[in-house]
DNA sequence: TTGAAAGCGCTAACAC
DNA sequence: GTGTTAGCGCTTTCAA
């Protein structure tokens, strides 16, 4: 049997609730009976029963962590990532975290995960995109929700997000400074706030640096991001025009599935066309050539969440705030250097 | 305030020891008294308080899921999956998962995660390759442990295996069947019991059907299995031995990076080279050409290690149990078809 | 078939 | 500064 709190207190020959006083360091406790108790606990190897924690006082102790299955199965880890930041920061305090995936396709009758609908945690983190009906369900619950790079279409949220339209901006003026003129964008699902900021921000570095906007320099009708929504991207825009000589890509994913593409075209790249991708989600050192691309601090973003989160529960206030994390350029072999 | 076993016993008009039997579906209520509690839990919404069950049973209700973080990062959503797997399953019963883990170079003095250092799990399941101190050092709490395409050097347990000899076996056989006698198999981490068995099956293969096993045309001296190894593996092997004409890849990251290896050689697949995998890591339909691979079945494989879990927990039998999973045989475009 | 009551381990209000 | 004690929500004897 593990020594409960009366071990503890017998062996400090204190009562229980001196031995919770010194748990939780509390002021009125003198020294010496704080040493002797310590002393008791690390002889007991004691942990404080977390159940009977959370019985008496009111929280659970638990943030759900919520994504879709499709986010979460991804190919490239971007969201397990800022799963891990979470995780790492939720150790510091006295925080379990509940990985909970919904089906993307989650609807209306769908049950909610568990331990949100039991309300068996204090905070919902909502990573990704995520369906509106569940963000309708979820806030009837009353939870302290924060969102990581989504942020929904009605209501006051928390959220962690990334600077998208600085990013874009950013990355396209890389390729403007190599000397690019005619430079393309590729984006899928591009209702998503995310894809729609990063072509935003491409659309004003263009502006920024007097060249020509080309609709016909744009194709965002792929429907997913996906490297074959790259490869297909690219195509199309290969065969309205071809004059490019650059090529922003609104994720790594498109960026490598234009890649694919142009080889087959027998396009060198970056000699005939340069690729900027956006997330960093995978330096792959057998990647032909090395992808130049905007990097995004996956695991800052995890624990920015997570701070936040708490933040809102211990001053209980509900002043909402929005982060952006900056992002920053990588430069690799797919851009420039060729020319 | 959410409702609590008194408000329902209340409202049904009985006492909470009846609420508490109804909950368990106890035999001794009669079916009238049943109905007016469930009415009751449905009317208030009521759900058990997890904590104040803990606290009463000595069970936690949580198992921990653990693995280094660089599995849990890598590029390929392989143990992701398994993770899925065992979340899915756990919903159905009672339980939560809590995803942790430890740095890939965990010492002796690196602390355990939480959860398991406050014993505030009922059981551990370790998926993928974990230090032997970590193992060492769990061992001695006696948590009821299930690895997960891992199994320690010494010790009793239960585990979830991927049947790799087979599979080994199998993906020789495919391409013995496709024609190939000269068949070179590239590995790394030879010291892992997985790549070691796929490996064996390989030789096996190749000794039934009476091909002459050439050492020249095996490459097992990569430290890891990334596509970076893959890559160097395909290089170091040809220069050797350039007559193989097909290659059994451990793992399909390195199939990918000798993929690449091979093309930069300009070397076609399949029609001057066969390639195979083992995995099924990924999909990817921009893969030029599409991988044959072996399929491992990573949603099953964590569903089965929680099962057994269960069976641990509820039993409470120690009667160690192996299962291997069996594997499939995907073949897409890089084997055979040049004939 | 149902109810009363003790107790799980801990915290916090209050007493000393 | 420290101890006493009620009670958090639930399960589980034991009694009725």
């Amino acid at each position: 049997m593990r020594p409960t709190i009366k071990d503890v207190a017998k062996r400090a020959n204190v009562s229980t609730a001196t031995v919770s006083l010194v748990l939780h360091n509390h002021q009125r406790i003198s020294n010496l009976t704080k040493k002797k108790v310590r002393k008791a606990i690390k002889e007991l190897n004691y942990h404080p029963s977390h159940p009977a924690r959370r019985l008496v006082g009111q929280s659970t102790g638990n943030i759900a962590f919520l994504l879709t299955d499709d986010h979460f199965l991804r190919t490239e880890p971007f969201y397990t990532g800022i799963f891990l930041g979470t995780e790492f920061e939720a150790r510091q305090s006295n925080y379990y975290i509940l990985l909970t995936t919904i089906p993307t396709q989650f609807g209306r009758d769908d049950a909610l995960p568990r331990c949100i609908r039991e309300m068996n945690v204090d905070g919902l983190i909502v990573a990704g995109k995520v369906p509106d009906i569940l963000i309708e369900r979820v806030q009837n619950l009353k939870l302290p929700t924060v969102f990581i790079d989504f942020f929904p279409k009605k209501g006051s949220y928390s959220a962690v997000l990334i600077d998208n339209l600085n990013g874009g901006l950013q990355a396209t003026e890389h390729l403007i400074k190599c000397g690019h003129k005619k430079i393309g964008f590729i984006g899928g699902d591009i209702e998503h706030p995310s894809i729609r900021d990063r072509f935003t921000g491409f659309k004003m570095a263009i502006e920024k640096h007097n060249l020509v906007f080309d609709i016909n320099r744009v194709l965002t009708t792929e429907k997913s991001t996906s490297k074959e929504s790259g490869y297909h991207a690219a195509q199309k825009l290969h065969q309205n025009k071809n004059d490019i000589t650059a090529i922003f890509a609104c994720n790594d994913a498109m960026a490598m599935g234009a890649m694919r593409f142009y080889k087959n075209q027998n396009l060198q790249i970056p000699q005939d066309i340069s690729i900027i991708g956006f997330d960093d989600i995978d330096s792959d050192p057998v990647q032909d050539p090395p992808l130049t691309t905007m990097k995004v601090p996956k695991l800052d973003m995890g624990t920015e969440a997570f701070r936040m989160m708490v933040d809102i529960l211990k001053k209980n206030t509900r002043s909402y705030r929005k982060i952006l994390m900056p992002v920053e350029i990588i430069v690799r072999d797919s851009t420039c250097n060729a020319q």
